[in-house]
DNA sequence: ACCTGAACACCGTTCAAGT
DNA sequence: ACCTGAACACCGTTCAAGT
């Protein structure tokens, strides 16, 4: 319950409104009543997120072609991050995100870079990448908001920025592709 | 004056030290002394920014390979963040930097792109990607002060995180070149 | 131009106590 | 288990006034 007015409290005003007097405003209670809920503030951040990612569209492991799989996954990640601008910089902050969600995509990416044969620190490598890749980008695709006025009649096209996420995507994908069998002999 | 202390507290107590009351503080003045100096304390943040990176090497745009020079640059940035850990999320959430400095180096770098025959919208892209490759990297790779305790005795080999930087930059000045000459006929 | 005292409207968090 | 009142130790910023 306090997660979810937490994350309303963000969807509807932005970062800076979220305010451990706000949340308790919202829910028609005392301040300090929110810590039996949650230890800290910042632990209320890790929750939110790590739940924002179980919306994160993820293959089955085992299935298809290997960089298909890290390409859709990441893509998805990207988009998810997009709908959610305000907790972009938070993601960089904290490094990623701590919680199961978490956890389990960085378990699917391991598994599909191991089919493709990047093991060991290299695997670590690419998935740190790819990772950086995806919440740099968001970060930088957002358009943060200089009045928070209108949705989105302004700015340059999104559309685009996308584009430029998918082809950056590629190059990465490649160098890791080849990095996986270095002479292909 | 005011920069230079606020610098000095943020080198020797981290972001959240840095607050308008302690650099008050520190100058021995009256906490609303500052704002005969400084707009805001977002505004101050803005000038730290943009003169940390008065220390990124920058190479002659117009000699070398256009290639080289990228890298030299790029790597450079990526120096000077690891030498401000507290900043990194500051660059990511404001998107960069838009003092003159940033100005300069986002300039030295179309110059490259363009003698590489990187043009129009597609530059931009590439500048970018490489952009938020950097500060991205930079953000993975700084390891958070959990205690805030001794300077480099622990965590896993910086040396490493550093050749995870390289080489994927590496993958991305490749996919920029390669989209410079897409069919190289 | 640069500083001060006083104040405003906030924060996150803790403590002791109540049910 | 969950809540409250009261308080602590802070924030950034403004205003009117002084030199």
């Amino acid at each position: 319950m306090v997660l979810a007015a937490a994350q309303e409290l963000l969807a509807e005003d932005g970062l800076e409104a979220l305010t451990m007097r706000a949340l308790a405003r919202r829910l028609e209670v005392a301040p300090n009543a929110l810590y039996s809920h949650v230890a800290t503030k910042m632990a209320l951040v890790d929750d939110i997120l790590d739940d924002v990612l179980a919306a994160v569209e993820v293959p089955d492991p085992d299935r298809g072609d290997w960089q298909a799989g890290l390409r859709t996954m990441m893509a998805s990640t990207h988009r998810v991050l997009l709908a959610h601008p305000d907790l972009v910089p938070l993601y960089l902050a904290r490094q990623g995100a701590r919680g199961p969600n978490a956890q389990r995509l960085g378990e699917v990416m391991l598994s599909l870079l191991r089919r493709g044969g990047v093991t060991g620190p290299s695997a670590r490598e690419a998935q740190r990448a790819l990772i950086v890749h995806a919440i740099g980008s968001a970060a930088f695709t957002t358009r943060r908001p200089l009045e928070r006025g209108q949705g989105d009649a302004d700015g340059p096209p999104r559309a685009e920025l996308i584009r430029t996420f998918e082809r950056s995507l590629s190059w990465l994908l490649a160098g890791i592709a080849a990095t996986a069998k270095p002479g292909k002999a």
